[in-house]
DNA sequence: CGAGTGATTGACTTAGATCAATGACCGTGG
DNA sequence: CCACGGTCATTGATCTAAGTCAATCACTCG
């Protein structure tokens, strides 16, 4: 659900944009929170890091989607955001949004329900991690991902980015892609892919 | 944040109990959403299966716990979830809770909130399945499990249900665990697990 | 034009999955 | 009360898919 169809007109007013460039940290783990973001171009990734310098890619965010919802109950940002291209934002600050999402149970219920979704994508995000199979992974990727027509997967991104958006390297998935590919089960041409079959 | 901290005495009203044996299952994916469940005792987890018939455990809900709490946002489940050991559980039937809610700014806000903490569990779990190597993947699990000492962790369940809770095979999980064990990282008693150095 | 990055493919290594066997434990029914 | 079937915990042997290292080519951007 876009942030335009549950934003208090209140919050709205209320809000300050922002641009990045590619690579450009818009928070970091750990950092105050002053708000939810929504991105109106460009994409920004959510990512933790671990000690070994691997970043996991928990979500990607393009324009209408929102950033950083759960951090309006909690103090801290829980992870890095980082501009994948370059991007624009708007924040919408945290005080006047909760105040205005608690005069209007409407927008609350709105509120609640994307973050339901949210919790829905990631539980689908894990049960593709569950995939060991690069193979199966990325047909598991490719028939959540088709567009309308059921068989176009139109690629966010480059390809190295969606390697570490299934938790792959880029070399496995290259190789992965292209054996399906030789296969006869997708095509490829320019950021898309087509399935043989429709899901 | 346990169910009864912001449960709306309507929908607690409106609650009916019911007891499961083990491996019995509550509900399944793609069923219609009744409501939401609160677990009163033993476990209940949630999965996805596969094709190849593998297990993705979502999540294990003990004693407090809610469940299916996205449900009230969607016509259908969106998992399996199974008793993993007998167990009494206690559901709010959609309707009246979600009318409750709506009545009640204060605990949809509550609620709202459980619904972020789930999405920041989530993406724990998506972190911790980043980690390639089994033995920095149950240092993990460890760190972020370590009770008030900041050095025992308690296991709920067994080795195997832990296993699956990781992503690795249980095989994988008793090697690791008996290899970390010898370097003398961990100490092992019971269902206790007990490290070295504290987090 | 040269630097930087993405896409691609090859060769090699390795960690974890798989298959298999064993012992401990536990509840159940005769 | 105890034998038996079932599951958990554990360890061994083997295999394989994906990671790692490396090289090349095509582009794009300043």
């Amino acid at each position: 659900m876009p942030v335009k169809d549950w934003m208090p007109a209140v919050a709205r007013a209320a809000a300050r944009d922002r641009k990045l460039k590619a690579g450009e940290s818009l928070f970091r783990r750990g950092g105050k929170t002053i708000g939810l973001y929504e991105v109106l171009s460009g994409y920004v990734r959510l990512v933790r890091v671990d000690r070994t310098g691997h970043e996991a890619v928990l979500h990607v965010a393009g324009p209408g989607d929102a950033m950083a919802e759960a951090s309006l109950f909690s103090g801290q940002y829980h992870c890095d955001a980082i501009a994948s291209t370059n991007a624009a934002v708007r924040l919408y600050p945290k005080r006047e949004l909760l105040a205005a999402l608690e005069e209007d149970p409407k927008a609350m219920k709105a509120f609640s329900s994307t973050l339901a979704d949210l919790v829905m994508n990631l539980r689908t995000r894990i049960e593709q991690r569950n995939i060991r199979s690069a193979r199966e992974r990325v047909r598991h990727f490719l028939a959540l991902n088709a567009g309308a027509d059921g068989r176009t997967v139109e690629l966010r991104g480059t390809l190295k980015d969606l390697a570490a958006e299934l938790g792959l390297t880029h070399e496995a998935l290259y190789r992965t892609l292209a054996e399906i590919e030789r296969s006869g089960d997708i095509k490829r041409k320019g950021g898309k892919i087509t399935l043989s079959k429709p899901v």
